[in-house]
DNA sequence: TTGTAGGCGTTATCAA
DNA sequence: TTGATAACGCCTACAA
């Protein structure tokens, strides 16, 4: 790749180096005469400044890392979207690294992105090892991860709790008692294990009986056997009268296998999910969920590294839209009532 | 942020920066002595090596680009894990870029990266000003943008077509006629223009009739609208038998719309759509779909790019999956036969 | 096998 | 307002 540098482009226009750089970068003073020759010949030769070389002397890369638990889960993408947006309005490139839930990833993804000096590091969702962001925080990277930030903003129970609240309210009042909460793996993780603390909480406070449920990892799952899972757990006796999904993704998976299982919703089962899509208004009967905008956190999250990067002078009022139950009709009377 | 320089390392393991930097990047001789004492030095001073100093002498950032045409799609999400980890796997940090499908946004971002010099670039999808990535590779960097890629694999429509086929085959056989191909936006752009090329081509083959309908671009549509349009289409007198969604997302749309206005699936109309997804399985009746694998492009594409920069000994076939018809029971016989 | 030294492309300092 | 110059951190040809 061959690129003009500010050596060619300050012959050009008859002025020395310094020159161009300041009147590219605006930078220090330059007259009207120097800047026209030094616009004229940077554009006739289609210069850019190398970042690389400026960074080395500026110390700023003007590159901000964003740290992912995974890139499989679909909710990521508007996290994601919304930290590009934001930097890229800044004159800011994105570098997305995905831990893939790995400890080891994680450590091999942030030792890159050391290398390449990021400027900020912004960490979506739960990072596998929290020590290791904390060692990188102390060593003066700016970071901000959604725990910590939801915090800052009032708690991220502050606006999930009540949403939970008013979930776990709204099948009281519909005659529930018990509710089964799905999730992946062997033990909720991450979102799910926050979520399913609160739900927890919350069904305790309206009579409600909680109860965790453990599919297995992704892999092990199939929609046979999940199908034979959920049919039985909501026929037994004394089976749950509300299913809820502990992440949306995992929700299409169950609805599935309550079609196949010739489960009905609600009547048999009222069915509600942690995040909202097209798919799930779309879905007959509608599926209520929990749903956030991770889009606008990603959003206030990158406006408060930039104003501590000194790229912005304020940060707007984070008023984030809080998360919402969102009623619809996948949740019905119970069976019992 | 502080961090350890590579004179430090020298200092500490009493040797020169020549030979850290030969020690550490495994390239040049070094004793087995001077080597222990940098890796300890190193350790100690957890020191590692600047990317962008480095860079500047040896020409390489280790950055690879991704340019996206939207981080609104999903579709794109498993596109840019697939880089991600191809990249990753081999050293390479990724910066995302979304041009958000406008020729403007898609400058600055190419500037952008280009001002950091990436080694090579990806392009997602279709890139809103080919010319702009035509310039780019003409001096020097290397590109792989899906388009070509899929031609150099055989061609796009080597893949899709057949499948479209498929879908035309199984369509005729079942007794429709008319099929409807819904878009958004003012007319078909991208990846939905290749799309219903190949429909209108296939169908006549197949002896059917094949009818763009727009709907306006997202901000324009509401399911209450859409609802109405889709009804008085499908109960038009000689209206389709079959609707076809020419996107994943656009497909949630209109079911939520056909569910709104009653309309029943498959019996009054089929319904089909591009991309699959656990939601469209989950759905009742499950949606019938065509379907590829972008990440598997994704990383043949990475794989490729990575090949070229000499970072990767020999691609390995890229046998890719080929796009394939899944007929679920949203596609019924026609009402008519 | 090791060290010295020059240079990658920029910007900041300082003297003019 | 401008230009010469040093320095950012690293790599590598070359000399030892």
């Amino acid at each position: 790749v061959v690129r003009a540098d500010i050596h060619q482009v300050a012959a050009v226009a008859g002025v020395s180096t310094a020159t161009v750089s300041r009147v590219l970068s605006g930078r220090g003073p330059a007259s009207a005469h120097a800047t026209e020759r030094v616009r004229a010949a940077a554009d006739r030769l289609s210069y850019a400044p190398s970042a690389r070389a400026s960074s080395l002397r500026t110390d700023r890369s003007m590159i901000i890392g964003v740290l992912v638990p995974t890139l499989s889960n679909p909710v990521f993408l508007p996290f994601l979207r919304g930290v590009e947006h934001r930097a890229q309005d800044h004159g800011y490139a994105v570098i997305v690294a995905d831990s893939q839930r790995s400890e080891e990833v994680e450590r091999r993804q942030l030792d890159r992105m050391a290398a390449q000096r990021i400027d900020a590091l912004i960490v979506a969702g739960w990072a596998p090892d929290p020590d290791a962001l904390r060692r990188l925080s102390g060593s003066g990277l700016p970071i901000v991860d959604t725990g910590t930030f939801a915090d800052a903003m009032g708690g991220m129970a502050a606006s999930l709790g009540p949403a939970i609240d008013r979930a776990c309210a709204h099948l009281a009042s519909l005659g529930h008692r018990t509710v089964a909460v799905l999730a992946g793996g062997s033990a909720p993780g991450g979102a799910a294990a926050l979520r399913w603390r609160l739900i927890e909480r919350s069904c305790r406070a309206h009579g409600l009986e909680a109860d965790l449920v453990l599919l297995g990892s992704v892999g092990d799952r199939d929609p046979v056997t999940t199908a034979r899972t959920l049919g039985a757990l909501v026929r037994s006796p004394g089976g749950p009268g509300v299913l809820w999904s502990s992440s949306h993704p995992l929700a299409a998976e169950l609805l599935e296998g309550l079609a196949v299982a010739g489960v009905a919703l609600p009547e048999e089962v009222s069915f509600l999910t942690f995040g909202d899509s097209p798919w799930a208004a779309a879905y007959r009967p509608a599926i209520s969920v929990i749903s956030g905008d991770l889009g606008a956190v990603a959003e206030a999250m990158t406006m408060a590294v930039l104003h501590r990067l000194g790229a912005v002078e304020s940060v707007p009022d984070p008023v984030l839209e809080p998360d919402v139950y969102r009623a619809r009709s996948s949740v019905g009377p119970s069976r019992a009532a």
